[in-house]
DNA sequence: TATCAATATATGGATATTCGAATATGCGTA
DNA sequence: TACGCATATTCGAATATCCATATATTGATA
């Protein structure tokens, strides 16, 4: 499962993948719904690019009743950890904006 | 001069331009030729990726006699030295085999 | 089983990216 | 000026990417 530096790239090229893959470093998991409200983006869209994220090695994906929560690829490779950590504090306002979205949302999945 | 994570992460998702600003970043600068004779590819290719970059802010250029010598951008931000540098020791081995084919050149364009 | 909520996938069209080939520009030198 | 070398740009075709819409799947619950 080695993670090829472009493919990274290609993987974090695109704002919805970035966005996503930076917010769910920061909070540990993050289900679809949270990442529409976030993000302000469509189901599909989202899954979708969940979908890749998890196929390039990325992102695990654990469902939990009807809810199925993102996190970081548990064997994610140092540098890659490496970069999105220089990421997530070059961009660190931004990413603000989406926190308090999901802050605000009346009812987090807290299932189990 | 504002650099964008995901503007960076574009310019990066590109095998040519990986290979070109990775292995610019280690030798302080090249130009197109020697870049050519390093990554394999053709002259409009090469050109076109770089100015690319330029462009995005990543390489500065600075022309010598015939020569158009690139260069990482003096204001670069130190976030983006930063994923450059974690993406070089990544990939260590993969660039080796680009250095070695630039020493093979028989004449570097050494003018000045 | 029927239904609903959450998530995933398929389809097709619009847009973006990339390349090779041809051509243009810019510099040094005769 | 004319020529050659290094680099840049343009163009069209092939390919890749992205989105919205529609539909399928999955799990919980009645």
């Amino acid at each position: 499962m080695m993670i090829e530096p472009v493919q990274l790239f290609k993987c974090l090229s695109d704002e919805t993948r970035l966005h996503a893959t930076l917010l769910i470093a920061m909070e540990g998991e993050l289900c679809v719904c949270e990442l529409m409200e976030a993000l302000g983006d469509s189901q599909p869209k989202i899954s979708r690019h969940l979908a890749l994220l998890r196929n390039c090695g990325i992102l695990d994906d654990a469902r939990r009743g009807q809810w199925v929560f993102y996190s970081l690829a548990k064997q994610l490779p140092p540098w890659v950890q490496k970069i999105l950590d220089t990421t997530c504090k070059a961009n660190h306002e931004a990413l603000q904006v989406f926190r308090e979205r999901l802050k605000a949302m009346s009812v987090r999945p807290q299932c189990c």
